[in-house]
DNA sequence: ACGGTGTTGCAACAAAGTTGCGTTTACTAT
DNA sequence: ATAGTAAACGCAACTTTGTTGCAACACCGT
């Protein structure tokens, strides 16, 4: 299955009605090439190649694709904000693997995470997080 | 129940075979003293009143009270990490609970989660952290 | 009380992210 | 196709959070 990453990315700006701006479409196509969390730093390096991009531009434009929820953010212990690409059904409820070695994360999609207990009076939830920290099979 | 915590921080850190100066002790103390997850910075600013202690030295010492499991460390969303004392039974299996609002970290003791999917081949899970995202009683 | 080693404070550095502002670009209307 | 315009962009400067090197100090055993 080939895809055109760079039109999919182009048609889905598109769709949301904002403007198709080379940068966009160039950190969407290469977030959604990817299967897995991607740091700011990563995409900088991957981009530098090309026509080069601000890191200012590369933040701002993260912080629209997420606000557009084309994207999604996940922060580990290395304080590193990760972006990932919010393909197909990507509910609310999502459980990450982060390596605690090569701190690389990768999305469990198969999730069957429910938190049981009860919350202090007055506390609502709206989100539940999982990750499942260990070693992956390159580090382990 | 009236505790000082001042004493038992002391005693502890003695246990432990450390040196047991004002500054691991004041740390402890209002850790102990505390029962949610708080900021480097909180702490600084609550330490503030007494005999002054610097920035680093404060890193140091919380760095220092979480290799002696005094404490561990949350990383939340805003990227910031939050020091909680490790009172009586805290398995490495905890949750917790943040406020997406005032961006609070409560723990929630009583955890019944489990991831129940596979892991890719090859990865091995060791840890595994649940949050709960929500409004807290104050915010909600 | 004294001395050695573990701690502290200061200053400088580093990484990750943010803000302000003038310039450029992508879309819209002609 | 072209021009006008608001939205994006690039640059520079700044902030926040945490780290490192090193000299000065203080805790604890003797």
């Amino acid at each position: 299955m080939v895809i055109n990453f760079q039109e999919q990315a182009e048609a889905m700006i598109r769709r949301a009605g904002d403007r198709a701006t080379s940068g966009r479409v160039r950190i969407l196509a290469l977030l959604l090439a990817e299967h897995r969390a991607v740091t700011h730093h990563e995409i900088e390096d991957r981009l530098s190649g090309e026509h080069r991009l601000d890191r200012v531009t590369l933040y701002r434009v993260l912080e629209w694709l997420n606000e557009k929820c084309f994207v999604h953010r996940v922060v580990s212990d290395d304080r590193v904000w990760r972006f990932r690409a919010n393909v197909e059904t990507h509910p609310h409820h999502h459980a990450h693997f982060e390596c605690t070695r090569c701190t690389k994360v990768i999305c469990l999609d198969d999730l069957k995470a429910k938190y049981e207990g009860p919350l202090p009076a007055g506390y609502r939830s709206h989100e539940i997080e999982l990750t499942v920290k260990g070693l992956c099979a390159e580090c382990g």
